[in-house]
RNA sequence: GGCGGGUUGCCCGAGCGGCCAAUGGGAGGGGACUGUAAAUCCCCCGGCUCUGCCUUCGAAGGUUCAAAUCCUUCACCCGCCA
């Protein structure tokens, strides 16, 4: 056993209300108290989407925090509970996917939540389990009697969840079933792995209790909850969204070098906030880029601190140095004609593209930034030139009929599209 | 099963036979100012072979010179009744 796990109890506690992860909490001082020894403890992510995006960030770093600190982690992939649809924090019925579908999803968030959790760790190795195993092979009869039978409605309609969205127009049995589903892994883990800690987001609370409930009930145990809030941005929007949808975890969906300009693009209200949440950085090293920041905020030290520390996480250090060499070199004051081939290459590489074949005729620069992915569409294009919001090798050109010549591609291959301020895109001549 | 309400562009939401690519708000984008930040101001925001043309108002048919707007059927959502 971590000798340290019993003096570090309290601090992990108090860690989590520092950094602004704690929202509440069963019996503060019980829970404590539990963890003075290696708890074992849960969080559930439903397969949703391809790939967990930075919000689902929050919580499962929290889960790391935990095993940090001693404590067994527990990744539950919602196989099962996918196929339902938890309406906590949902205003209206979500369309069901079928289970094509939330099979192929939860495999890969299998994968991708296993990278944040230590799995060869001594003494508290980390699980991760899928709620199809137990659910499935339950019949529906045996659901309604084992587990139906300790639920009242009552209780259960007066859920934050199931209230909010009887008054919201309303919602189906399935979607009300949702807390049975997860209060049932809760005991199932319960019984399995002594598992007494599920966290979650503050939406999470009426689902987790419902669980302790059950534990309670069926197995007369007891255990906790503890839930994080919402991640919050300063101007009020929805945190870890953009124009172009989600920030995803999964490179093929948000790629490496946006993930980066992400975290670098940071809101400077939010950016200490965030490296209290997503970093792993002591309260000392955070404090100190508080102070640089408030003292220089041009420079954007926390900004880049946390984009590193992220990109390099859910990346790796290599892709990072990549992505940022990347930005130094398209970003920086210097001409880009200044480059060399080799850096302006591997700057490029990571960058939005298109192939213009030698010989044939470049095409106008309007169809190049389309082709490109940086606009939606031509029409998009024509609005961006004539705005004056697009650039070719950081010069800005007017002119929607205009077309790079060949004296335009840097070393003679590449060009750098730019729209607006900071989106840029490369065309290389094959 | 019956009765009633609804489905409009990324979201919310007007329009209720021609003046509709469709009012307004939000989100988003560009410019200026800056720090690849925020706030502010100005502009833009279906597509295209772009002074015009094409495709959109849940889906498919129909009425009409003309439909997002009227009719029919279908799908989905919501409420109420038993």
């Amino acid at each position: 056993m971590n000798p340290n796990v019993a003096t570090q109890s309290k601090a992990l506690i108090e860690d989590f209300k520092w950094r602004g992860l704690f929202s509440q909490s069963t019996d503060e001082a019980a829970l404590i108290q539990s963890l003075a020894k290696p708890t074992t403890l849960y969080i559930g992510f439903d397969p949703t989407a391809p790939s967990l995006h930075v919000g689902n960030l929050v919580v499962l770093l929290a889960l790391r925090r935990f095993q940090l600190a001693g404590h067994i982690p527990i990744a539950l992939v919602g196989g099962a509970t996918g196929l339902i649809g938890d309406p906590s924090g949902k205003s209206e019925e979500r369309s069901l996917n079928t289970t094509d579908v939330v099979a192929a999803w939860v495999d890969r968030i299998r994968v991708q939540v296993s990278k944040y959790l230590d799995f060869n760790a001594k003494d508290n190795a980390a699980i991760v389990a899928n709620n199809l195993d137990w659910t499935s092979p339950l019949s529906a009869i045996e659901f309604l009697r084992d587990v139906g039978k300790h639920f009242s409605v009552n209780q259960m309609l007066s859920k934050d969840s199931v209230s909010s969205r009887l008054e919201a127009g309303g919602i189906s049995y399935t979607e009300f079933s949702y807390q049975v589903l997860q209060s049932f892994d809760f005991l199932e883990l319960y019984r399995r792995y002594n598992c007494t800690l599920q966290l979650g987001g503050s939406d999470q609370w009426g689902n987790i209790t419902a669980g302790l409930d059950l534990i309670r009930r069926i197995e007369s145990g007891s255990g906790h909850a503890l839930t994080i809030p919402l991640l919050a941005k300063a101007d009020g929007s929805k945190f870890g969204k953009t124009a172009g949808g989600a920030i995803w975890l999964d490179p093929e969906m948000t790629s490496p070098y946006a993930f980066f300009q992400y975290w670098l693009n940071t809101d400077d209200k939010d950016v200490i906030n965030f490296l209290k949440v997503f970093s792993f950085k002591s309260r000392e090293e955070i404090e100190a880029l508080e102070k640089s920041h408030a003292e220089n905020p041009g420079a954007r030290e926390a900004h880049r601190a946390l984009a590193r520390e992220l990109t390099s996480l859910v990346h790796s250090a290599d892709i990072c140095e990549r992505v940022e060499a990347a930005a130094r070199a398209l970003f920086g004051q210097g001409e880009l004609s200044e480059l060399d081939e080799a850096t302006l290459a591997s700057a490029l590489a990571e960058l939005p593209r298109t192939t213009v074949k030698n010989g044939e005729p470049i095409p106008t620069w309007v169809d190049l930034l389309a082709a490109t992915g940086v606009v939606d569409s031509k029409s998009a294009a024509r609005r961006i030139v004539k705005e004056g919001g697009a650039y070719l090798n950081n010069e800005k050109i007017s002119g929607e009929d205009f077309a790079p010549s060949k004296s335009d591609f840097l070393c003679g291959k590449y060009a750098v599209l730019r729209k607006g301020k900071r989106d840029l895109a490369a065309v290389e001549l094959l």
